[in-house]
DNA sequence: CAGGATCCCGTCCGATACTG
DNA sequence: CAGTATCGGACGGGATCCTG
């Protein structure tokens, strides 16, 4: 049979959807930014530009490996660009690009905001248990 | 043996601090406002009191667990309100309270960053990727 | 309508070890 | 100094089915 019952056209219609979703361009662009590690880099960065073991120490808890591939990425999207200084030992910097300045305020914000609201949160979360018992 | 080797007093020091980090208040709730369905449902939300479905159709490519999920930990977190309305069929509205009002803004923002700025990006990557072949 | 429960697979990411 | 490589456990989150 060549025609296609309609749970077939049903599920391809649905194949099709989802295919569109996971490139929804600003959705996943959304995602990527939604990412702690984003947030802290770029707000570190916000500050001037730094060396990579300087980011690292800024920013607590971060391992090589989240940093670098934080970074990668970043520099990728054109938000952050690294320079390489080849002396020994190495020296490499990075530093907002424009476009990364434009993001990092907003970034920073966030940050700043779960700083200075954090004990609110608290605060509704111990009422929120106590209200709803385990 | 009472005392302590160094190494097994670094070793605790380290145990300590991860510790220190893992509980690190404002990190760990920046890493819950870094989350994709976060911003999608607060910008959601910001545009006014919305019911349960209505969001779920406004956020492409949500699943209800996520949805539900997301709302949980916003009201637990005092960033959304709750409203059951014991009708048949149910009806629950959700609505951002102050303090969400207060972090909606900034949200928002990122998100409407994402989309106007979404193009820079794809062309930043198409140049990294042609710079940098596989 | 507004979810709760369960299964389960992919990916994230921390720990560890090594390199130019 | 500034990474790279690999492993393995944890967990996010989609699919599916069920309920008040």
């Amino acid at each position: 049979m060549a025609t296609k019952t309609a749970a077939q056209r049903r599920e391809q219609a649905r194949i099709d959807y989802d295919a569109f979703l996971r490139n929804c361009p600003t959705n996943q662009l959304l995602g990527r930014l939604s990412d702690k590690w984003v947030s802290l880099v770029v707000s570190a960065l916000y500050a001037g530009p730094q060396r990579y073991s300087d980011i690292g120490r800024r920013i607590a808890g971060v391992s090589p490996k989240m940093l670098t591939q934080t970074l990668r990425t970043l520099e990728r999207d054109g938000i952050v660009s690294r320079t390489v200084t080849p002396s020994v030992p190495v020296r490499v910097d990075y530093e907002l690009t424009p476009l990364g300045q434009s993001l990092a305020g907003l970034l920073t914000a966030v940050k700043e905001w779960a700083e200075t609201h954090f004990e609110e949160v608290r605060t509704a979360r111990e009422q929120y248990d106590g209200e709803n018992p385990a």
